[in-house]
DNA sequence: CCTTGACCTTTGTGTAACCCATAGGTTTTA
DNA sequence: TAAAACCTATGGGTTACACAAAGGTCAAGG
């Protein structure tokens, strides 16, 4: 099948397809005539192996290494548990993060209830902001 | 003062007040001897509100507007309290989304916990992935 | 038979916020 | 005065694609 059949069945863009045709991931055939590239029901079982991967969160290289172990007839398995129990912490700690960023921004949303707006004065740009300490401490 | 010694009182890499001024946040003048960037009290004061700025969430597009307002002598705070009002839905649901990545990668590792690690036979490259779900039912 | 529309190819650009390397000029200091 | 330290501009790398352009290919209808 050509580029986006196997897109329309692997429910991905034909840009997608293509992305990771130039990534590695899929290995598709010519066709001798026109050039066109030929993917067989292999690569879209690839390609369904592929978006379970990326939604464990595996990046597009992390799957490019995966799935060349499992070329190479060595399972990837280890690999792949230990990829994702590194990613999961990393997950964690950006969770984190945006919880924190999300609180300071309702706590700005709501002090700003209080306070007018100004005009830039040479010295202040937007108090709203200034208001805000640049670093904070552990609460 | 030169661009290491605004780095060092901001807080910031010589690089990232390079960036600022190459993306128009800072404008320096220029040593008309040696082309070197020059910066002002003014542009400490600028580092500090686009450092307060870029914790409350704010882009640096986004605040290059807000400073070209403020440099305008119009109030950015209208504008300031737009876009964060705007960005917060979207930090909750970007929350979301890494809480329920977090889950599926909890439940993989959880449920990996009981499978043996195989090896690629043409059919199966890595049973561990592929024993998840491509596409989930809402919960 | 030929045109048109749909599809294919490659190549290059853009996204966000920097980081890093390179090559070469300048300033400071020992 | 020579090296160390710092400056400049330019270009490439990061992530996972999306999109546009220029040009070749193919299927169907008039």
């Amino acid at each position: 099948m050509k580029v986006s059949e196997l897109a329309k069945r692997g429910g991905v863009t034909a840009e997608t397809v293509r992305h990771y045709t130039r990534e590695q991931l899929l290995a598709p055939k010519r066709h001798p005539d026109n050039g066109y590239q030929l993917y067989s029901a292999t690569e879209l079982e690839r390609l369904q192996f592929i978006q379970r991967a990326r939604k464990l969160g595996f990046s597009v290289a992390e799957i490019r290494d995966i799935l060349a172990h499992a070329d190479q007839g060595d399972s990837p398995c280890p690999l792949v548990r230990d990829l994702l129990a590194n990613r999961l912490p990393q997950i964690r700690a950006q969770i984190q993060e945006l919880e924190a960023l999300a609180q300071r921004m309702e706590q700005a949303l709501e002090s700003w209830q209080h306070m007018p707006d100004g005009t830039p004065d040479g010295h202040s740009l937007c108090r709203l902001i200034e208001s805000f300490p640049e670093k904070q401490e552990a609460t």
